[in-house]
DNA sequence: ATGACGTTGGAGCG
DNA sequence: CGCTCCAACGTCAT
């Protein structure tokens, strides 16, 4: 479980003499924001209780550069600040509280160290190897050597530790592409470990030290309002509105506010429907549906107010409440088919950063991803962003995007499916920084993952199967009451036209109140022809693949350029005027 | 060589 | 609803 052990010299005659030395620990949160199922606090909660008068301290780094916050939404802004306060909640229960500063780690933990005589310090390992994670890992845990404190990191991210993946697997070269590889593998790894328990009042009596708070020499900032922590811009309270759920939507649950006890209490919400969960079939769920049809615990999962052992649990043991009689699905489409796609995904995004670092989540370099020459037009990235494509369906998901930081995983196949290889052929990596910084759910090795497979650069090659944003959501929501909600300028129109709103007649968009052109965008591109179009553009991105030394690309060299003449990709494309049909 | 398969396509048909 | 076909994919088992 532990993969990291640096021991200076220093720490080592330290622990020499444990008897005479004050074990004073610090739990780092960086993701992992939960106290049930945490390892590294765990094993900083042992460490202090060895000494006498040993301390723990909880402690969260917002940097300095607003990493955490300088590219997402306010409302993801919000949603990590109720988790910071959920968890500074619950340490309080418990006797101890989470300690939150703003600033570069590499700067603010040797103060801190300082400050209270830290010997050691405990994290959740990043093992994706996300650049900005590892560079800031390395620098603390170089820090950590020079100043004698003994680092430990757990794997606790995800089911099993990647690297355990890696070796079974047979070394990094036959790490498995395909999730039914990945399956085998799982397969052989043994049972999933039964979640460890969050500390009780009990375990932290031992250490709490009540001149805590006298000693943090005005660097440290309750964390108790979100006003009180540091923000980059213009941000909601905490109190303000619930993320999920808008006011004006009656029939929708208010969903989620961050923190690992309303994660709790949605993910029981979600487990207590036992036959649901048994016959659970992702591709089979709503994604028209005014509320989530799936659990909708992706938010939690990617801050880490859910271990993945406890999802996997609380499944299994859903599965097992079920009637009998009850249909059950199996992986990959199954709940515990999700959770198998989360590892994979994780452990590919590992794979392609040990292949050559940072690729991941870009398209040059990276060994799981094609070279396709996408094209650069801003106006149609703007476009899509904004749900301003003329589209119902997919400015729907858009606007739904921006509001509540969450889409169904359909309608996100089809808003990526339409920026990249079905309509705009725009490059699928400003898509991806773009879902990374609205949804709430964002994460690095998933984002990345999906992205690959939409735009069919990697995993899925499937080109010519592509997702109409007319005809997709027609027999699922054939009223289109999911476009009605999100995009109300076409609340009134009928829903013959919903999902071409263009080919209402003139007196059909009067009598609707909205004249397209004007009121909502006529679409930003034909889709008939741009999809036909972009699938030749496929076929030759993937010709220049194959010619180009597919066979052992060498990572870190760039491959042959994409085909000479593939003018098709720069022409510039007309805005359909004409769309009387 | 060939065919089955791959978490979730569309259109037309009965 | 389920079936077939559609120009078009890559991977793997046989």
């Amino acid at each position: 479980m532990r993969i990291t052990a640096v021991l200076s010299s220093a720490a080592l005659s330290m622990m020499a003499n444990t008897k005479n030395t004050k074990n004073v620990a610090m739990h780092w949160f960086r993701k992992g924001l939960r106290l049930q199922d945490n390892p590294a606090l765990l094993h900083a909660l042992e460490t202090a209780k060895k000494s006498d008068e040993g301390r723990l301290y909880p402690v969260y780094v917002m940097d300095g550069d607003c990493y955490q916050l300088k590219h997402c939404s306010a409302l993801k802004a919000n949603f990590l600040v109720e988790c910071l306060i959920d968890l500074d909640k619950s340490l309080k229960d418990v006797g101890s509280r989470l300690y939150v500063v703003s600033g570069d780690p590499t700067k603010e933990l040797p103060a801190l160290w300082e400050d209270w005589d830290v010997t050691h310090l405990t994290f959740e390992a990043d093992e994706t190897g996300e650049p900005y994670a590892k560079a800031r890992d390395e620098s603390v845990m170089n820090l950590c050597e020079e100043k004698g404190i003994e680092v430990e990191s757990f794997c606790s991210e995800t089911i099993f530790p990647l690297g355990d993946y890696v070796k079974k697997s047979g070394g990094l070269a036959k790490v498995p592409a395909t999730m039914g590889k990945f399956q085998g593998i799982f397969g052989k790894m043994g049972k999933v470990p039964k979640p460890l328990n969050a500390p009780t009042k009990e375990d932290f009596k031992p250490i709490i030290d009540k001149e805590q708070a006298k000693e943090t020499k005005g660097k440290m900032l309750p964390p108790k309002r979100a006003t009180d922590l540091p923000w980059p811009r213009d941000t909601p309270k905490a109190d303000a509105t619930p993320i999920w759920g808008p006011k004006d939507c009656k029939n929708l649950t208010p969903i989620t506010r961050g923190g690992e006890s309303k994660a709790q209490e949605s993910l029981s919400k979600s487990m207590a429907k036992a036959a649901w969960v048994a016959g659970f079939e992702k591709p089979k769920t709503s994604c028209t549906s005014l509320a989530p049809s799936t659990t909708s615990i992706s938010p939690y999962m990617s801050v880490g107010c859910l271990s993945p052992r406890t999802v996997w649990h609380a499944i299994s043991n859903a599965v097992a409440q079920a009637p009998a009689s009850a249909p059950k699905s199996k992986p990959p489409v199954s709940l515990h088919g999700q959770m198998l796609w989360r590892d994979f995904n994780n452990l590919i995004a590992h794979s392609a950063n040990q292949d050559n670092p940072g690729s991941w989540g870009k398209m040059e370099g990276n060994k799981y991803c094609r070279e396709v020459p996408w094209s650069e037009n801003e106006r149609f990235l703007t476009a899509w962003k904004n749900g301003e494509t003329g589209y119902p369906w997919i400015d729907a998901c858009m606007k739904q995007l921006e509001t509540e930081g969450w889409i169904h995983h359909l309608g996100r196949h089809a808003v990526a499916c339409f920026l990249t290889r079905g309509d705009l052929w725009q490059s699928w990596e400003g898509g991806a920084l773009h879902f990374e910084g609205q949804l709430l759910d964002a994460d690095y090795a998933l984002n990345g993952f999906n992205w690959l497979w939409l735009s069919c650069s990697g995993f899925f090659y499937q080109y010519f199967r592509c997702y109409s944003p007319v005809a997709f959501q027609k027999k699922n929501d054939p009223h289109g009451h999911y476009i009605k909600k999100w995009v109300p300028a076409l609340k009134n129109m009928p829903a013959k036209y919903i999902y071409e709103p263009w080919k209402a007649p003139a007196s059909v968009q009067q009598t609707a109140g909205v004249k397209i052109g004007k009121d909502y965008p006529l679409p930003i591109v034909d889709h008939a022809l741009e999809s036909k179009e972009n699938m030749n553009r496929m076929k030759e991105a993937y010709a220049a693949y194959k010619a180009g030394g597919s066979k052992a690309p060498s990572p870190t060299k760039k491959k042959t350029p994409p085909p000479k003449e593939a003018a098709p990709a720069k022409k510039k494309r007309k805005v359909q005027q004409t769309l009387k049909l």
